[in-house]
DNA sequence: TGCTATGGTAAGGACTTACTCACTTAACTG
DNA sequence: CAGTTAAGTGAGTAAGTCCTTACCATAGCA
């Protein structure tokens, strides 16, 4: 068999990888594959063939096909929403509600279209997943960007600028309409409803103003 | 239908189920494991082993594991959305905002928590298929409701009572919060944030009237 | 009582799966 | 350069996988 170097313009050309991009990159290619079928959809013949490797490869690398799931999986999810809440945090300072809502839709909505294969991956995890195995990823994950939105919710009620009502249900919903619209538009390739940007903004404006027009036409600021 | 055996006193129960009912119980079994564990999860000795029958007996009844499948699912896809177009409707011609988004909160919950495994299924489905088969889905599932919905948000749009936005996206969102807050408790088993009845009210709420307070009443600086 | 239609099964076949092992060879080191 | 390390593989294997075949057993009927 030729082998078939794909790494192109290094100084040195190498024919192997070391053990650490290889295993970052069956990782990758993993993730696609889980992305696309599932994990029991998703043979190790599959996922070689796609590495450009041997079956064999593989295991060398990774214990099991399970401790393969189990890295690919970290590797991507480790990343967490930091910078999310940073960029959010400063609009919030500012008093900006609009600027928050529309940021984190707009956010949510990019990393979905940016990383499709992953979040299926990740959504084949919550259905085949125990409740509790759900519960550990859900506080790892999203916890986070969960409680700022909880403890901003609640400022901003009590400031008076928010309507009275659960933080934790509002700072759920604040989330809700963009993760489930990605999920369609993205991951199960429905029908989109307008541009990205268009439908965040609307987003983000039904959830601060809701749907109903408000009885005494409010002092807009044209 | 086909009467049953005439039975005496001794009443001794059946011991084998006739083609129809085996067939259905089959189907049954099959998406309770389908929904937890996804087709390709599935194996035919497991849903065998559930039915407690021998794994020839569900060959004996469908041509492969696909067409049981694809039995399973439309046999529970069919009920179909008429009955709550029904309800909203007469909420709707009431004018009943409230009512019609809260009685569609309410029926996502329950339909959800009722069929669980259903819609667990219905979610692999989601993701294994191509997004043409899954742009068919949405059609012949939820056609009706979403145009209805559609046409609602429209018709009170023009009656002035809704704020001039994408009644599409507006549809969309009247059923998203409901089906999101659904599919995290009740498919994935994440926290609960309230009693089901009541956090449809607040969805229902925050769909209407938004999370901001009502534009500030002219009040007395004083 | 025997006949027939039908619900049900034991055993196994062709194929696939995750994983192993003896082995090759590229790449680094002194 | 020789020697060592470590990336990589061909050729398996045991344990499944879906599905078939040849057969059994029961119910209803004459």
């Amino acid at each position: 068999m030729k082998p078939k170097s794909v790494q192109g313009a290094s100084a040195r050309p190498r024919q192997r990888m070391t053990a650490a991009e290889r295993k970052a990159q069956i990782a990758d290619v993993a993730i696609a594959l889980f992305g696309r079928k599932g994990f029991s959809g998703t043979t190790t013949k599959a996922i070689a063939d796609a590495a450009g490797i041997s079956e064999a490869t593989i295991f060398k690398h990774f214990p099991s096909k399970t401790d393969l799931y189990a890295e690919a999986f970290r590797r991507r999810t480790e990343a967490g929403t930091e910078w999310l809440v940073e960029r959010l945090q400063e609009h919030a300072e500012r008093q900006d509600d609009m600027a928050v809502v529309r940021t984190l839709a707009e956010a949510i909505m990019f990393g979905f279209d940016r990383d499709r294969d992953l979040h299926r991956m990740l959504m084949y995890a919550w259905l085949g997943q125990d409740q509790d195995a759900n519960r550990r990823m859900e506080k790892q994950m999203n916890s986070p960007l969960f409680e700022f939105l909880a403890r901003y919710v609640a400022r901003r009620q009590a400031e008076g600028a928010f309507r009275a009502a659960n933080p934790r249900l509002m700072a759920y919903a604040l989330t809700a309409l963009a993760v489930g619209y990605a999920t369609r538009s993205k991951l199960y390739g429905l029908e989109t409803i307008d541009e990205d940007a268009t439908v965040a903004e609307g987003i983000a404006r039904l959830l601060l103003d809701g749907a109903r027009a408000a009885p005494p036409p409010p002092v807009d600021p044209g």
